[in-house]
DNA sequence: CATATTGTCTATCGGATTTATAGTATATAG
DNA sequence: CTATATACTATAAATCCGATAGACAATATG
């Protein structure tokens, strides 16, 4: 895993929105660009991606904007970055959802390692929320 | 750390050279190549670095090739993916050797996480040497 | 010395990916 | 009706990666 700009994008407005969670209230794209500081027509993107994947909902118009689908407690944040980046594995070899050929395979010993790691990585991000992310 | 293929390739290579190594015996690059299904001419610059780095030594012309500058327990693999790609770190902003600022760096939270990750990564990777990886 | 063999070095290409921008369409509050 | 916001698609710009090409240098051997 090497984790993208996309993802950190998408992290950090899914923590602005779980912020505002609670409160219900929408929030525009602008305003998430500018708190975060990331480019508005990017993250435009961005968001449409977490919205046709269920993990926000958008109203047009003016008063419009985003928020979140979801609790806060309900998203984690190996899901957003396998949606963003593709495997959480550092060798797709040893990747469960995105598993492919590659030529470590020929080292069986050097595999194995490399699915520990891979293990360490998916435990510790399937079990943070954003509701341990928020301030 | 997303593993490159250029990473693999090294780390194959230097798995080859280490099983030799008792025996002090050279290898052509078109052996190890062949051996391990690598582009030739890639594995030749891959090998060159390599060898600008202390790791193997080589010798020219007939009866010429390659083999190990050091012993096999005295190389990690955790130098070489460095050497090869950069950052074992998943973000560069947690990385030791390879710091640069990202985005991420806005949700310290998460940050620590991926602090912690690399920190998994770098204790395993360090740890790893290629006698660890001879058959 | 001539030749064959092997490493050395630099340049470059093709394709993929990543990040970002542009522009048009659509919905809706007032 | 108009201003404001998202929806959507296309594509630009830059970078990187894997691979290839080809000229050069060293050396063992006959």
């Amino acid at each position: 895993m090497k984790l993208s700009v996309k993802s950190e994008y998408a992290c950090l407005a899914l923590i602005d929105l779980s912020e505002l969670h609670e409160k219900g209230q929408l929030c525009t794209i602008g305003k998430i660009a500018e708190n975060k500081g990331i480019p508005k027509k990017y993250l435009e993107q961005i968001l449409l991606i977490l919205k046709r994947s269920g993990y926000v909902k958008s109203q047009k118009g003016p008063d419009g904007g985003y928020r979140l689908a979801k609790d806060p407690g309900d998203i984690n944040v190996a899901e957003i970055i396998r949606l963003m980046d593709g495997a959480l594995a550092p060798v797709e070899s040893v990747s469960t959802y995105f598993f492919e050929h590659t030529p470590i395979e020929k080292s069986p010993k050097l595999l194995d390692v490399f699915r520990q790691i891979r293990n360490y990585i998916s435990d510790t991000l399937e079990h943070l929320t954003f509701r341990d992310l928020i301030e």
